[in-house]
DNA sequence: CTGTGTGCAAAGGGTTTGCAAGTAC
DNA sequence: GTACTTGCAAACCCTTTGCACACAG
């Protein structure tokens, strides 16, 4: 992700430029897997961790990252996809947890065929889960 | 569920029959839907929070509950299918978790097709969380 | 200059641990 | 009787809130 990018992003959203904001943007930008805040606060050190919970707390709101679902209880996040918006999100993919070594990270491929879902329930949003060994730790 | 069969499940882990187990595993046998820590306390109301804890966990352990994944941060727990064990859990159903009225129930009738998942990941677990309006939520 | 964003301290909520007393078997 | 469980207190961890100061626009 380049610079200006970044900057397009915050003026996108009406958020004023910050080194932290810029800084977390770059580090979830550049990852290849869902990061969670303790992720972040290692790799901004600088940081203070109020208020990464805060930058992070207003990215969501304003649909710019989005809480990967993996299974564990400690929440991990991800660049949203170019369609989400501070209204709806547009993350319905699956997201792939290693049991081994606990990354967390979108798997794009993956879809749920929606045939075979209860009549009873107006469902709006699909998660789904893969739980088992990446590549790294298959060996 | 019968008391005698409550009984069984105890004694095929080799646990003892204690109060708080025998409750825990009454409430969530008769539960339509997973139950959050907060949940099982109020239907307990005679019973220890820690003890609680500790049961939960045991329970989880041994395989006779599993956490239903829902993509909140609160755990749920629901009572394992038959085929579960120590070793493995087999509970790769979906879970719906009602935004509206916070509920979760496991969703039997939802399968994902295994067809499209990436080659270079070891998948040993899926789970599907749908998430949407309940029947009781949605008139 | 004005309002947004930050940093610190302190509070809050949920969960885990240590240890002595209690109880199932 | 013995090992497993419990109950209480305290510790722990992560996250949120209050408020004064700092800074982006």
């Amino acid at each position: 992700m380049h610079a200006h990018h970044i900057d397009s992003i915050l003026d996108d959203h009406r958020l004023r430029k910050t080194p932290t904001r810029v800084d977390l943007l770059r580090i979830l930008a550049e990852a290849d897997q869902a990061l969670s805040s303790q992720d972040i606060e290692t790799r901004i050190p600088d940081a203070d961790r109020i208020t990464l919970y805060r930058t992070i707390k207003t990215f969501e709101e304003k649909g710019i990252i989005h809480q990967a679902i993996d299974g564990t209880l400690k929440p991990k996040y991800a660049m949203c996809s170019s369609g989400c918006t501070e209204d709806h999100h547009n993350d319905s993919h699956a997201h792939f947890h290693c049991e081994s070594c606990g990354m967390t990270r979108c798997v794009d491929e993956v879809r749920i065929s929606t045939a075979t879902l209860p009549p009873d329930l107006q469902v709006s949003e699909t998660s789904i889960v893969l739980k088992g060994r990446c590549s790294d730790c298959s060996t």
